[in-house]
DNA sequence: ACCCCAAATTGCGTGGACGCAAATTTGCGG
DNA sequence: CCGCAAATTTGCGTCCACGCAATTTGGGGT
């Protein structure tokens, strides 16, 4: 239901990940040969053998639909990533290192340009990226003892954090390193993570 | 530019106002009286003496519209008081006691049900009532020494556990206190917030 | 092998957003 | 008081998102 759902199942589902996954592609394609404004809903459905009403049956804009084809795979390894971090690890080390290990990595050229070239579709690209919120909760909520508020908002502070290094590294004409901009983006949460760590002392309760 | 303007100014820019602060003001009656999806962008052009195209000048969703008159205030008085904030005060007490000061009131039935009548209304209204990112960063840069990043990150997480508050708030069936959810929201970044009045004991540098 | 139902696809119709260029208004300097 | 340049409004055309209802399709159960 999410973005990401893989694992082998029925047939149906599987034509139906398929689909996405060619509605996705095409969209992609697409945008990067002629760029995103000469390309309409119906060449997205026409390359995916779909009609263009299918189209939006999986993607509400061509902006989603081609970014889901940027971000899955980032997106995969973010979760598989947060899921190896257990009970034993701190998270104040365990989650910049992941985050930067994950995200440090640079787009290519070709995405860069592709994403710059219209502000909505910046924002669905890091939007999309980033959207780890869950994920990260999980991970946090097995140390915030019944507060489950915590969770929620220390993973929406991170997922933010994530956003602005984003946003910044994408924005920036000069080469900055994403890694260097995520290691700045995190560090003003190092705090938070840190008393998660030592069990609530800073938090009310 | 941004949500809010004020002050006096050329009788140009004043008739600019006037005629979103009409347009808003139609929007958000209408939408009271006859239910979001009950109400054309032209009846809100037709209710502000407007064309349709002028509408979408101003704004760019009826949901916006209708949010920009829902959140116009509160977001007024939150500049305000955070810009009340002095180099005296300490963040980790000046900002909570400011936010749950402007955002513990709680919003009139009219407005709850309205705002829960649409997915996307609620979104788009939580969205405008928390944007205030750009102030809050403000209050924030003068004591992070060069680091910009900091306070923009400081900020997002702030304006977030916000939202995560609204938001449960409002769809909470069951009446709790939002200043409650407030407090529960904010406690978990007050450690974040110490370090800043401790000048950088924690972030790297 | 066949039937049946639920899930998926599709077409159609409505309404919204917005680029563009023409028309109108506004405020300012002569 | 006038006219002009800039800002604003407006109409039009295009494309997009999506609700709805009809149609097709796929895969269990007998």
């Amino acid at each position: 239901m999410s973005t990401i759902d893989d694992e082998e199942a029925g047939l149906r589902t599987r034509k139906k990940l398929e689909t996405r996954a060619a509605l996705s592609a095409a969209a992609l394609r697409l945008a990067q040969e002629h760029g995103l404004d000469n390309v309409r809903v119906d060449d997205i459905a026409a390359a995916a053998n779909v009609s263009p009403r299918t189209y939006n049956n999986y993607f509400s804009s061509r902006e989603q639909a081609i970014c889901v084809a940027l971000a899955t795979e980032r997106t995969l390894r973010a979760g598989a990533a947060l899921r190896a971090i257990t009970m034993d690890d701190r998270l104040e080390q365990a989650l910049p290192r992941t985050i930067i290990d994950v995200y440090g990595e640079e787009p290519d050229t070709a995405t860069v340009e592709l994403v710059n070239s219209a502000p909505a579709l910046r924002r669905e690209y890091v939007q999309t990226l980033v959207a780890i919120d869950n994920r990260l909760a999980e991970v946090i909520a097995p140390r915030t003892g019944s507060d489950s508020l915590a969770p929620r908002v220390i993973a929406a502070a991170i997922t933010n954090a994530l956003r602005i290094a984003m946003e910044d590294w994408l924005a920036a004409e000069t080469s900055v390193a994403l890694t260097d901009l995520l290691s700045g983006c995190l560090a003003p949460l190092f705090p938070a993570l840190h008393a998660l760590d030592h069990n609530l002392p800073k938090g009310r309760r």
